[in-house]
DNA sequence: GATGAATGAGGGTTCATTCAT
DNA sequence: CATGAATGAACCCTCATTCAT
C-alpha cells in the first residue's frame, strides 16, 4: 500500500512501520484500558499518552477522539469475555459447574472491567457499539446451552434468562472493580452468594420475568 | 441529624433569614444528590447551582468547595438510610423479613444512590467522613438483631456477617443507579436472587469468614 | 457614653447610635490602615470587615466600595502626618535638626504608610483626593520655613526645594513598609544616608532643577 | 544564563520547533515583565497572553502557574543586572566612578524593576529563588572591589558595606518604578542625593552597623 | 443602622483537540 | 507516521457589591 521510502529514511523494510504503528495501538490500548480503571473514564488524554510513551499525536492518530478510545478498549475487553467463555464452554459436561466457572473466572480476571467502568458514564452508547452488540450476541448464544442444561438438570432455577446471568455478572464485575485488591476475598463470597440465589429451589419467586436474550427490554452488558 | 437546629424557635421571626438560608442550604443539597447520580461527581458546580435556583456564588458561600458538597451528600443519604433500617427493625418479630424488607425498599428509593455513586471515587475516603463512619456503625447495630434472629431461626445462612449484608446492600444500590428508570423491574428480580442467596441453605460453603463490622478488614459503605 | 440596652429597641436615645456608628467608622479606617499595608490594597472587603468585627454591610454603609475606604484611610494618615510636622515644626530655631526630626519620626512611625502603600496603584489618582491635596499644600507650607532657613544657614544644599523633600519622604517611608520589623535599623542607616545627601557641599550638582512647590511638574505625595 | 541552550546547533533544522518556543517563552517573559511592572504582579494571566500574542494555554505550558511566571521574569532581570555590573566593573581604574556609573545604569535602565515590583508581595521568598539567591552573591562579589577601592581611596563613607549599597539599589529602582516616566529627571536628581549620602564625609555617624553580604541579617534584594 | 446571605462577573488553571514540523 | 507546541473553551473558586430582614 506504500512503497517509496520517507523522508531522509534509508531503505527501510516496507511493513515495518504499520508492525510500529500496530505496537503503539496496542500499547495505547492496554495502558488506556489500565487509566480508565484506575482513574475513571475522564483521565487526561496525555497521561495516557505519557504512560504508553508516545507523543498525543500519535494517540490521536490512532483514536480520532476520546470516545473512539474508549470503544477501542471496550472492544477489546469484550475479546477476551468472548475467548474465557468459549474456553469454559467447549466440551463442556457440566453445564452449571461451567456457568460457575466462568462468572468466577471474570470476576478474578477482572474481564469486563473496562466495560463496567464504562456502563456509569456511557449508559445505552455501549451497546450501540458493534463489537459490543456483536459480543452480547456471541455471549448468549454461548451462554444458552449452559444454562439450558443446567436448568433442564435441575440444578439452576429456571426463572432466570441468559439475560438475567450476564447482568448479573456485569454487577459483579462492576463490584469488584471497587473493592481494593486486598479484599478480593470479599468479592468472591458474594460472588458465591449470588450463584446461591441461581440455584434450583422454590423458595422464592421472581417479579416480572426473565431476561432472555439481547433484544430483551432492558438488557446491557 | 446533620445540622444543628437553632434555637427552640422563638415566637417572632427573630432567625427568619436563618430560615431562608437553611432552604437553600437543602435544596442544593437535594439537587446535588441528583446531579451526582445521574452526571457523575463531576457535573460543573454551576450546573448544580443552575438546578437548584442559587447564584455559584451561594452555592460555595453553603459547600467551601466539592468536597464539602459532597460530603454533605453522603450525610445527607446516610441519614435517611439510618431512618429507614430505624423503622423497618422497630417492634419486629420477622427478622428475616424485616431484612428483606429493609433491602427492597433501599433498593427501591435509592436511598444509599449518592454514597454509592461516589464511591468509585473517593474510595476509603468516604469512610472518613464522620457521618458516614457514624452510620456504619449505626446500621451495623440496627441490622444485628435482626440478622442473628433470622440466622437463629435458621431462616438465613449462618455463614454471613452484617458487613456482608451491608455490602452486598451497596452492591444492588449501585446496580440500581446504573441501570435505567424503566428496567427497575430488573433490578428487583436481582434483589430477590441476592437476598435467595442469603437464605439458609447447605448448598455451598462460603470461602474466607463473614464480614462483620465496622472493624472487619475490607469493610466499606 | 451608653445606657439603654439593645436588642428590643425601646425609645432609644437620640445620639447614642451616632457614637456607635463613628465608633465604627474608625475602627473600619484604622484596621483598614492595617490591612492595606499588610496585605496590600487588595484584601478582601471581608477580611476587613471581620477584623474591624463588623459586617460587611456596616462597612459598605459607611463607605460606599474599596475606593471610599482607601480614600478614608488616606486622608487620616494625612492628617497625623500634618500633625507631626506642626510639632516639630512650632518654635522652632534649629530649622535643618527640626526636618531632620521630622523625617526620621515619619519613618520611624510608619506614617504616610497607607499612603505609600497606596501609590503604586493609585498612581495620580491620590493626588485628587482633596485631603491629599490639600496636605500637599500644607506640608509644603510648614516645611518651606525649615528649609529656607537650613539652606539660609548652610546647612542644607541649596539645589533641592520641598518637592524633593517630600518626594524622598515618601521613598523613604515606602522603603520601610517594605523591611521587617526586624531590619527597622537598616532602615535608619539609609535614612541618615538621604539626610547626608541633604547636607550642605560642594560635591554634586543635581541634574535639573528644584522641585519646589504642589505645583511643580512631576509633584507627587 | 537561565536557560539552557540547545546541543550546539547542527546544520540542519532538526530542532526548529524548539526555537519556535523558546522564542513565544522568551516573548511572554519580556512582556510579563511589563506588565508586572504597570499593573502589579495580579495581572490577569490572560492579559499577559494577549500581550504577548500567544493563548493562555501557551502560556501555562511554559509556566505552569503564576508564581513560575514570576520566578522567571526575576531570573531574567537579575541576569541583566549582572552582566551590567559585571560591563562596569571590568578593567576599572576609578571604582568610585564605577559604582555611581551601575547605580545610575540600573535606574535609568529599570532594570531591577521586575524584582522591585514582586518584592512587596513575595517578601523573602524572592530571595529563595535559586537564581536570586545565586546573583546576590554575585553581585556582592563584583561590588565589593569597587566599595573596597573606593573607600580606602577616601572617596566613598566607610561606614557602609555592599548590603547598604545594594538594598539603596533596590529602594532607588522601587523609587523609579513608581514614577512616571515624564518625571524620571526627579528620580536622577534623587539618585545623586543617595550617591552624595554615600560620598565620604564626616558628617554623620550612622547606626548600626554595615550590612556586608548576603549573610548578614536583614539582608534583602 | 447593622447584619450577613445572595449574586454573578472575573480570573486561574486544566485539558481535549488541532496542526506545523 | 510521530511529535509536542499552541489554542481556547470550560470549569473551579473568589470576592465586590447589593439587598432583604
Amino acid at each position: 500500500m506504500s512503497h517509496a521510502p520517507e523522508p531522509p529514511a534509508s531503505g527501510a523494510a516496507p511493513g515495518r512501520r504499520r508492525a510500529d504503528a500496530q505496537r503503539n495501538r496496542d500499547r495505547i490500548v492496554a495502558t488506556a484500558h489500565q487509566a480508565f480503571i484506575q482513574h475513571g473514564i475522564g483521565v487526561p488524554m496525555e497521561e495516557i499518552a505519557r504512560r504508553a510513551e508516545v507523543g498525543v499525536g500519535t494517540l490521536y492518530r490512532h483514536f480520532g477522539d476520546r470516545e473512539a478510545l474508549l470503544r477501542a478498549v471496550v472492544a477489546a475487553g469484550v475479546d477476551s469475555l468472548i475467548t474465557l467463555s468459549r474456553k469454559e464452554t467447549d466440551h463442556e459436561t457440566d453445564p452449571w459447574g461451567a456457568l460457575c466457572r466462568f462468572v468466577r473466572r471474570c470476576v478474578e480476571l477482572r474481564l469486563g472491567a473496562p466495560l463496567s467502568a464504562l456502563r456509569p458514564r456511557l449508559k445505552d452508547a455501549v451497546l450501540e457499539i458493534p463489537e459490543v452488540a456483536h459480543a452480547r450476541t456471541t455471549l448468549v448464544e454461548l451462554l444458552l446451552p449452559l444454562i439450558d442444561g443446567a436448568q433442564r438438570r435441575g440444578e439452576m432455577r429456571g426463572d432466570v434468562g441468559a439475560g438475567d446471568v450476564l447482568i448479573l455478572l456485569g454487577m459483579l464485575v462492576r463490584h469488584e472493580c471497587e473493592m481494593s485488591e486486598d479484599n478480593k476475598w470479599i468479592t468472591m463470597r458474594h460472588v458465591e452468594i449470588v450463584l446461591d440465589g441461581l440455584r434450583a429451589r422454590s423458595d422464592s419467586q421472581l417479579p416480572g420475568r426473565p431476561v432472555e436474550g439481547p433484544d430483551s427490554p432492558g438488557w446491557s452488558v
